[in-house]
DNA sequence: AATCTTTATCGTAATATTGCAATATTAAAC
DNA sequence: GTTTAATATTGCAATATTACGATAAAGATT
């Protein structure tokens, strides 16, 4: 075993965790903070803010495009990568949804 | 090699990693919506509930406390896990700020 | 076309995660 | 005190992730 038994939850937890699962590195949390902060998303340079070999980044850029955090097209020699709003606005709305009914049950609850 | 780096990242990054990575896992997604589904938090029934044997589901429980996301106390023979709201607070503030950036910078981007 | 620059992929070693059977623990119930 | 019930821990096998050197690919530069 080890595998992940995806197929016993539903669509969306799996989505939620696909994404989850994707931010769960703070390489890729630096990489999404980095492409936040650049004012264009022409990020060449990506390697160089990152305490990481290239594969490595390039590996973690695959990941986040994966999960959809992320999109990327080849601009010339170099990337154009950039953030999918869709995606943290989904991240947003789950855990905004989760802290209000936390909050609502807060009295009869330890 | 195979270990993260998270000496190279902030504080910051590895603290949201971190609660990221732990919801990077559907079981552990159903598990925090069960714990929020039911009226309160005495929940001795999380094992019925999902389709892991039981010290699957005892290791994920630890893992989401580990990171803070719940809180459990021992109440005679069964458990009170509950949410900790704090964890999805600091998750909510930090996705609709990636958000609310990501929609400022819009029109510069691809 | 040879070279440079940039990003991707391959291969592989080190480590981490997932899942469960077996067993331990602990407190309630009898 | 013995049994029952609920949760935790241990140990281990299967799989996944992380990281990087070596190499490939592909457009830009000369």
């Amino acid at each position: 075993m080890g595998a992940t038994k995806t197929e016993h939850f539903t669509d969306k937890q799996n989505a939620i965790a696909t994404l989850a699962k994707a931010l769960g590195h703070p390489a890729r949390i630096a990489i999404i903070e980095y492409l936040l902060k650049v004012d264009t998303c022409i990020c060449g340079d990506i390697v160089n803010e990152l305490p990481l070999a290239q594969p490595t980044v390039s590996q973690h850029l695959k990941e986040l495009k994966n999960a959809g955090l992320i999109k990327g097209e080849i601009e010339g020699n170099s990337i154009c990568y950039c953030i999918d709003e869709k995606a943290f606005q989904k991240l947003q709305a789950y855990f905004t949804n989760i802290s209000t009914k936390a909050e609502n049950k807060k009295s009869n609850c330890c």
